[in-house]
DNA sequence: CTGGGGAAGGGGCCC
DNA sequence: TGGGCCCCTTCCCCA
């Protein structure tokens, strides 16, 4: 499953338009990480006034009860033998409420025989009764008493932590919460808004060249393109590089599998950014 | 057209 | 709750 499943539209652009945001920038204070790293500013994210009219958003009192509602799918009120028509406390209580009935979080947690682990983890079927290949291809191994995610199964050893995971389901259509103001994105809590929104005020500024970046990290990254730092080094060849994924890549090089198909010829590429390229050229042509 | 490196975006997890 | 880091992905460019 892809890291961005969280988010529901993707913009058709990945570079943001930094000539707009500068404003925003130079109408805000500091961040002290950034500023660490060079000099960088960081701004509050929730300053600007809200208008009625927006989506719901963070800083709406009842889209926080909103936020911590799951959705109670079908399969889970049986799982659960939850039987008969939803209980009233069950109900969505914030602005949507007319959206779908749902539990809430904190509901959730009161289920033991549900978060307990009593058998082996895997396998173990999820909501669409397939098991979790993903987790089982990770080598994913039994985790004798945590808790278990009532919607993909993913075992946690404490509470908090699978507190935190559960509010990602919130992304299926019933369990929008927090709305972005500046690009509409809909995300499950307030942090992972929160997160989000860094990437439009971009607080994090390259004193070297002014680039603009989301997070402290992402500026540090950058400034190894300055620097010539390459921390991370190939075993096989000894070749460095500034990027960690990108020496992911490159021993990908060294391996030699292609583990990306062409569903149409029999090529195979290493990366998938490679089979993407190979389609798009024609190698599968349409009616 | 393909292979590969460089740079960056962004969500998830851990502390 | 926020910061740092991890990981995956994408785009661009060049050979």
């Amino acid at each position: 499953m892809p890291r961005s499943f969280l988010v529901k539209t993707h913009s058709s652009h990945r570079v943001p338009n930094y000539g707009k945001l500068e404003t925003l920038r130079e109408a805000n204070g500091s961040c002290s990480a950034c500023k660490e790293l060079a000099g960088s500013r960081h701004l509050p994210e929730e300053e600007a006034p809200c208008n009625p009219s927006d989506p719901l958003q963070p800083w709406d009192s009842t889209s926080a009860v909103a936020c911590i509602s799951l959705p109670l799918l079908p399969n889970h009120r049986e799982t659960l033998g939850v039987s008969g028509p939803e209980p009233q406390e069950t109900s969505w209580v914030g602005p949507r409420a007319a959206q779908a009935p749902s539990v809430t979080l904190k509901d959730s947690f009161t289920l033991p025989p549900l978060l307990v682990l009593p058998t082996r983890w895997p396998p173990i079927l999820g909501p669409d009764g397939a098991l979790n290949e993903h987790l089982r291809a990770e080598g994913t191994s039994q985790v004798p008493g945590s808790f278990e995610c009532i919607h993909c199964h993913r075992p946690y050893p404490t509470l908090a932590g699978l507190a935190r995971h559960q509010q990602l389901h919130c992304h299926l259509p019933t369990g929008r919460a927090f709305t972005c103001r500046f690009c509409g994105k809909e995300y499950a809590s307030l942090g992972a808004l929160k997160m989000h929104i860094r990437t439009h005020t971009l607080p994090c500024i390259c004193k070297v060249c002014g680039k603009a970046f989301s997070r402290p990290w992402l500026l540090q990254g950058h400034i190894r393109t300055h620097t010539g730092e390459k921390p991370y080094t190939c075993s096989h060849c000894s070749r460095a590089f500034a990027d960690r994924s990108n020496l992911r890549a490159h021993l990908q090089t060294h391996v030699g599998t292609k583990k990306y198909r062409c569903a149409v010829c029999p090529k195979a590429f290493s990366r998938m950014s490679l089979l993407a390229r190979h389609e798009e050229a024609g190698c599968c042509p349409g009616p």
